[in-house]
RNA sequence: GGUCCCGUAGUUCAACGGAUAGAAUAGACGUUUCCUAAACGUUAGAUAUGGGUUCGAUUCCCGUCGGGACCA
C-alpha cells in the first residue's frame, strides 16, 4: 500500500464525483509543518476547470474525502490548500507492509544493463580530493541503480601510457637508484607521483635556462633536452622497446597497488578495468566509418572533421593530417567496444564539469553514427572541490592527497569520538575502535561530498568535513547506533522486538516517522532517475531528524501500554534498517554502537 | 569572440512553478534522578540585479553584474 498514491487517486474519484470532471493526475506535497495535516493537495490549478474559489473547492473536496474514504481522519483548509491528516489504521497498516518486505525500497529488476564509469585515474600521480568526489559519486550511483533495479557494472578506465607516465619513468630512470616501494616505505603511486614532481622541477629548471641564454619561453618548453628525451621515450614505448615496456609495467604496477590499498580503505571496487595502452588505437575504423557514411569529410591536407554546428556545437577534428588520432577518437572506440563487451543499454560517465563540451561532442557523433545507444548516453558533470584557501593547484601544492586526507579525517574522527563517547566505548578493542573511527570518518567524509548538488562547485573545509555534529553522516550513524542499543535492551529483557504491529493510537511524531518511511522507495526511485546521491543523503538526514525528535519525546521502552511498546519497537527497528540502507546506498555503513 | 555551468542567512548546503524560502554551522537562551545529551527545543539572520510569462517565480524566458569552465 502507498499512502501518497492511494490518496491521490481517491481525491481523482472525489473530484469526478463532485464535479464530473477528469483532472488526470494529482500531486500532493508533505504539508507545512505549522499547519495540522501530513499531506497537502494544492487547488489553485484547478479553480479555472471547475469555475470555483480555490478555497471553496478545498472544502467540498476535504468533506467528501473525510465521508468516503476511511484513509482520511480530518482535513482543514486555508486558502487555496487542502491539508489532510491520514487515519492511524492507514499509517499502522503501510508500517505493517513495510516491515514485511525483505528489500523494502528496492526497485523492480528491469533486465536493463547501465555501465558506470568512474574514477579512471591518470598513473603519474596519486588520488587527491577531487578523486575522491568523483569516485564517492560513481560507486554511490551504481549503488542506486542496482538497487533501483537495474544491472550495474562499474568500470573505470585507466590512462596508463602516454606522455605523464614518460615524465616519471624518465625521472625515475634518472634519479631513481633502484628504489622501490618496498625499500622506501612508500605507497607506489606515491613514488611515482615523486618522480613526476623530480621531473616538473628539472624541466623547469633547464627551460629557465635556455631562457636565460636567450631562448623564447615557448621555444624552450619545446626543445629542451628533457621534454625531446621524453618524446623519445614515447616513441620506443609505442614501438615496444622491451626496455622501456619493462620500466613502464614495472611502475605501473606500483601505482596499482597503490590505488588498490586506496580503493580498499573506501570500500570502492570496479567490475571491470579497462587500460589505455589496450584501448588507445581503438576508434579509427569508426572514422573510416564515418567518413563512408558521409558524416565525417577531409579536408585538404588529409585530417578528417565532423560538422556539428547544425548542434549548436563547432567543427570538430577526428583524425589528424599525420593520421594520429586525437582524444575523441579513442572515446569513439571504447564507447563501441564498452557497449559490446557488456551489451549496455545505457553508459554513464562520472567526469569533471571541465570535460562538458568533450561528451556533447562525443554524444553527438555517436548520434550522427546512429548508434542505437546513442540516446542513452549520460555525461554526469560534477564542479571542482575548493578548499578554504581557494583553488587546488597542483603548481602550487595545495593539492590535497586522497590518502592523506583519510587518514586525517579518521584521526580527527577518533579524537571527537573517543570524547563525545564519555566511556560508552570502554569495552572495545583496540581494533575495534579503529573499526569504528574509521567507519565514522569515512562516514563524515563521504557525506559530505554527496550531500552536495553534483553540479555545483563546492567548498572542501576539511574541520567541517570531520564534525560530527548536524547535517553529517555521524549525526545519521549515531541515530542508527542508539536504535540498535534500544533494541538490544529489549531484546534483553525478552521484550517482543520482532513482533506485528498491533492497533494503537498514534502520536504525531510517530505519524511523521512513518511517513518518512514510508517516503523511502519513492525517493530511491527519483535517486535513480536523476543520478543523485544528494536525494538519499537528505533523505537519511531527515529520517535521522525525526527519529530523533521521536526518542526525545516518546519513550520506547518505559512505555507502559504494551500495544504501544511494541509498535514502538518495530517502529524503531523500521528506522534503523531504512537509514542503514539509504546509508549503504551511500556508501556508508552505520555502527551497532558508537 | 563563441558555448556551457553556478550566484539563496556571516559560512556550508536544501527547496516537482505553490503557503510565512527549509536545514546545518557560527551567535544568544533553555532541556538530563528517565531507552546513548554524539541529542532535543527557543531565538535572530538570505533569494546578486532589471524586466517578462501567471492566480502564484528561488525555480521558466530575456538583459545586466559577479564567479568558474570549455571551444578555436
Amino acid at each position: 500500500m502507498d499512502i501518497q498514491e492511494d490518496l491521490s487517486k481517491t481525491i481523482q474519484r472525489a473530484i469526478a464525483e463532485l464535479y464530473q470532471q477528469d483532472m488526470g493526475e494529482v500531486t500532493l506535497q508533505p504539508t507545512k509543518k505549522e499547519f495540522e495535516g501530513i499531506y497537502t493537495f494544492v487547488t489553485f490549478p484547478l479553480t479555472k476547470a471547475l469555475r470555483q474559489a480555490p478555497a471553496q473547492i478545498g472544502q467540498s473536496i476535504g468533506g467528501w474525502l473525510v465521508d468516503n474514504s476511511n484513509l482520511v481522519s480530518s482535513f482543514n483548509v486555508v486558502q487555496g490548500f487542502l491539508n489532510l491528516s491520514i487515519a492511524d489504521t492507514a499509517w499502522l497498516g503501510l508500517l505493517g507492509e513495510m516491515v514485511s518486505q525483505p528489500d523494502y525500497g528496492a526497485g523492480t529488476k528491469r533486465g536493463q544493463s547501465v555501465m558506470v564509469e568512474f574514477s579512471s585515474p591518470n598513473t603519474n600521480k596519486p588520488l587527491h580530493l577531487g578523486h575522491l568526489r568523483n569516485i564517492f559519486l560513481g560507486d554511490s550511483v551504481s549503488r542506486i541503480l542496482d538497487f533501483g533495479g537495474y544491472d550495474v557494472t562499474k568500470t573505470c578506465i585507466v590512462n596508463d601510457r602516454g606522455v605523464h607516465i614518460c615524465k616519471s619513468m624518465l625521472a625515475y630512470r634518472m634519479f631513481g637508484n633502484g628504489e622501490t616501494p618496498q625499500l622506501s616505505g612508500l605507497k607506489g603511486d606515491h613514488l611515482i607521483g615523486k618522480y613526476y614532481v623530480l621531473f616538473d622541477k628539472a624541466y623547469k629548471a633547464q627551460v629557465a635556462e635556455m631562457i636565460v641564454e636567450g631562448s623564447t619561453q615557448e621555444a624552450a618548453e619545446k626543445t629542451a633536452p628533457l621534454m625531446r628525451e621524453v618524446q623519445q621515450m614515447l616513441r620506443l614505448w609505442e614501438q615496444g622497446d622491451p626496455d622501456t615496456v619493462a620500466l613502464w609495467q614495472k611502475l605501473n604496477n606500483w601505482v596499482y597497488a597503490g590505488f588498490d590499498t586506496t580503493y580498499n580503505s573506501i570500500g570502492v571496487g570496479f567490475d571491470k578495468t579497462y587500460y589505455e595502452s589496450n584501448t588507445y588505437l581503438l576508434g579509427k575504423e569508426v572514422v573510416e566509418e564515418g567518413l563512408d557514411k558521409g558524416v565525417f569529410y577531409r579536408k585538404d591536407d588529409n585530417s578528417v572533421w565532423i560538422d556539428l554546428t547544425g548542434e549548436g556545437l563547432d567543427q570538430k577534428l577526428v583524425l589528424r593530417a599525420d593520421g594520429t588520432s586525437v582524444y575523441i577518437t579513442q572515446d569513439l572506440g571504447t564507447t563501441d567496444m564498452k557497449a559490446a563487451d557488456f551489451r549496455t543499454d545505457r553508459q554513464i560517465w562520472v567526469v569533471g564539469n571541465e570535460q562538458d563540451y568533450h561528451f556533447k561532442v562525443l554524444f553527438a557523433i555517436l548520434r550522427r553514427l546512429g548508434r542505437p545507444y546513442a540516446s542513452e548516453l549520460y555525461h554526469l558533470s560534477y564542479g571542482m572541490v575548493d578548499l578554504p584557501t581557494g583553488k587546488m593547484k597542483s603548481r602550487e601544492g595545495t593539492v590535497v592527497d586522497a590518502d592523506d586526507l583519510i587518514a586525517e579525517t579518521v584521526a580527527a574522527a577518533a579524537t571527537s569520538a573517543d570524547e563525545a563517547a564519555k566511556g560508552k566505548l570502554d569495552a572495545f578493542s583496540d581494533t575495534e575502535k579503529a573499526e569504528l573511527f574509521h567507519l565514522l570518518g569515512m562516514g563524515a567524509l563521504k557525506y559530505y561530498l554527496l550531500k552536495v548538488d553534483p553540479q555545483k562547485r563546492m567548498q572542501f573545509n576539511p574541520a567541517e568535513s570531520v564534525d560530527l555534529h548536524g547535517n553529517t553522516g555521524p549525526y545519521i550513524q549515531y541515530v542508527h547506533a542508539r536504535i540498535r542499543s534500544i533494541l538490544r535492551k529489549a531484546d534483553e529483557t525478552n521484550l517482543p522486538v520482532g513482533g506485528p504491529v498491533v492497533t494503537v493510537a498514534l502520536d504525531d511524531v510517530e505519524q511523521q516517522l512513518i511517513f518518512g518511511l514510508g517516503q523511502f522507495p519513492q525517493r530511491v526511485s527519483e535517486a535513480a532517475q536523476d543520478l543523485a546521491p544528494s536525494y538519499i543523503a537528505q533523505y537519511a538526514y531527515d529520517l535521522a531528524r525525526t527519529f530523533n525528535q521521536f526518542y526525545d519525546k516518546l519513550s520506547i521502552l518505559k512505555e507502559e501500554d504494551p500495544n504501544k511498546l511494541q509498535t514502538r519497537l518495530v517502529l524503531a527497528n523500521a528506522v534503523a534498517e531504512t537509514i542503514k540502507r539509504a546509508m549503504g546506498l551511500l556508501g556508508i555503513d552505520v555502527p551497532e554502537q558508537m
